[in-house]
DNA sequence: CAGATACCGGACAAAATCATCCGGTAATAA
DNA sequence: TTATTACCGGATGATTTTGTCCGGTATCTG
């Protein structure tokens, strides 16, 4: 579905916005990745790409590390997580890889994967960070296996 | 969504279908990759795939080609394609890249993400090939761009 | 049988993705 | 100021996916 890239984002996202919505803790890339039982170097990439698109704010030094400030926990979307990341290809490119997907020459397909798609899209762009950090908070979700 | 090779299988067997429908016409490999807008080895590897899967047939020598029984016209699903060439990782697996997905520790997106693989399976499970061969066939469908 | 055709199978190569390493830089604190 | 902390950025490497090549084999035709 989406890459691994996208997958640790997305991951490492929601669990920055949980730790910070406990007064705006900071949290470092070594508790990242053992929290979402990630790859760590691999992750702090992922890191930079959504902080260059300005979805997680850094800070460096002593006592620094990654966080979501208020405004972003409410305004960051999954859809804007994945855009930054793995592109637009899977959110409107056609699933049986024609070189564009429109009822202009439809794939055979095209109809049948129309609704699953805008599915996709909805559930991406109505669902915020912080609130699935929330759901984290409250149990009721988990980033990570434990056994 | 899928990956390449199941791109190139699924508008394969799609094209072969159609062409096997029109009295049991075989179609060469050649013919194949240029009508789907495919690379001709790649196509034949993923083809074999599908042959020893028992979703398509081939015949070698002069003439020869591959084909869609009546049988497997009736019978093959998408489903079936997909399973061959991606495996069931896309089908069942964790949108997030939990190691299970389940309602058992289940990732905060699960609730929202089961629905879409519902469908996404419904619609592999009920649409056969050779239905999506004759869509192709009358004009409602295309399997290459034609500019 | 001889020759041509066309799929089969394995090795090989290129590209994208996944992952690691390490020196540099900004921020903090003693 | 100096030392320490922790993110940043680029280079590098491993793995998977994508794509190619070529000899082998089965089949048909004359
Ligand atoms: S053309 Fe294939 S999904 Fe739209
Ligand atoms: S646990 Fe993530 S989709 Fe089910």
């Amino acid at each position: 579905m989406f890459s691994k890239a996208c997958e640790y984002g997305i991951r490492a996202a929601i669990y920055i916005g949980q730790q910070s919505a406990d007064g705006g803790r900071r949290v470092g890339l070594r508790d990242i990745a053992t929290e979402i039982d990630s790859p760590e170097a691999f992750t702090a990439k992922v890191l930079q790409q959504l902080v260059r698109a300005g979805l997680v704010t850094s800070v460096k030094g002593p006592a620094g590390g990654f966080a979501l400030t208020p405004e972003q926990q409410r305004t960051v979307t999954l859809r804007q997580v994945v855009l930054a990341i793995d592109g637009g290809q899977m959110l409107q490119g056609c699933a049986l890889g024609l070189t564009q997907c429109s009822a202009r020459q439809p794939c055979p397909l095209h109809y049948q994967f129309l609704p699953i798609r805008d599915q996709l899209n909805e559930v991406l762009r109505t669902h915020t960070v912080g609130e699935l950090a929330g759901k984290v908070h409250d149990g009721l979700g988990f980033l990570r296996q434990f056994s």
